[in-house]
DNA sequence: GTCTATAAAAAGATAGAC
DNA sequence: GTCTATCTTTTTATAGAC
């Protein structure tokens, strides 16, 4: 919650805060377009209809920015692992939430999450170690529901962390093409995909065969 | 298969090209880790043991450099796809040996799959327009082979595009994490991910209920 | 083929006027 | 709070000696 460096953030106007709100969200696709170190401070000014000092007034510096981005996306995720949690039920029920959570934040956040997937190496020192704390909390949530499926029984005998990178890929890789206004909907793809992969894992009925290909 | 710009490639030496592959494959690493924009030609001279004149000797230009990268990758991923094809089988079969060869190239080459897959948006050019068809080539035969085995009756009625995308996700992801001299073999991650996909999109078995959670 | 030196452009960030 | 001008560093690429 405290900024890694610096000054800023407390102390600071709503109309300040609500101005840097809205340069992350217009930088967001610039990055995600060209790529972060591709983007220049020139290219930031513009998309933002900023000088450069005022810029520098709402950022503190570039990776600042990069980081807050994180944030926003980050933020978003913990929320939605946090209602599910709350929410509680079955572990398929579980992951089915989870899918419709993660899915409605890249749907809502594209670029902000392109930005997230792609950059995350270019933070440094505390930055990325928050940043990688947070992400790898999200990923045990994930292992600890499909964990809780194979003991209770519903899910076959799994491995969960892999399992779960299976998971994550399915539903991170989204960014490449689910977006506001397109064809399909959070909805429309969560729904499917918890189709595929609850089936996927779930424990095979008794005397039923399900033998090789 | 003819470079883009100028001159090299052609009526080169067996030295030269043999020495060109190998910065090619020292230089992914380092795109890889910090990022093509981040990554300097003096880094790059350094990697490689190389003044940059000589470097330049071999590359042409970074660009060109990142667009070999990329070639090297899509060279191996054609390949396999081929071999898959060639090979015939059930679409349930064809679309695990997809999954065998695919997740066998980012074993192999997890640094370059990470450089295709983060850094394609800096290409240019000619360079940018044959990579994404041929990347649509790979994704059309993963489409294929679903639409394929949803006629035969093997797969449920599903959206061949939409379940490439998971299936793409699932695999592709695995670039975070999958290594050479890594706990799993590509094989060991290849299987279990095919266990989830088959059954997750599998025709249910008549008369047995498989409904909600 | 490989080097050193250098060009030429662009980067991130800051200073200080208004 | 926002601007313009500038500092400092770094970038990609080339020239020309060896």
């Amino acid at each position: 919650m405290a900024p890694t460096d610096a000054s800023s953030e407390a102390r600071r106007s709503p109309k300040w805060h609500a101005r840097r709100q809205s340069i992350i969200d217009t930088s967001a696709p610039l990055f995600a377009g060209r790529g972060y170190h591709a983007t220049g401070i020139t290219d930031l000014c513009e998309a933002n209809d900023l000088g450069k000092g005022a810029l520098y007034h709402y950022i503190g510096s570039k990776e600042e920015l990069l980081a807050a981005i994180h944030d926003r996306v980050m933020d978003e995720v913990m929320l939605g692992a946090e209602r599910v949690a709350q929410a509680g039920g079955s572990p398929p029920a579980q992951l089915a939430m989870l899918g419709d959570e993660l899915l409605d934040v890249i749907h809502r956040y594209p670029d902000h999450v392109w930005v997230f997937l792609h950059e995350f190496p270019a933070l440094t020192g505390e930055r990325a170690a928050q940043f990688r704390e947070r992400r790898r909390e999200y990923e045990r949530q994930v292992e600890a529901v499909l964990r809780a499926g194979v003991e209770s029984g519903q899910f076959r005998d799994l491995d969960p962390w892999l399992t779960a990178r299976a998971w994550l890929g399915m539903h991170n890789y989204t960014y490449l093409w689910l977006r506001p206004g397109g064809r399909l909907t959070a909805r429309d793809v969560a729904k499917p995909f918890a189709d595929i992969f609850l089936h996927g894992i779930e424990r095979p009925t008794e005397g039923v065969d399900q033998g090789a290909e």
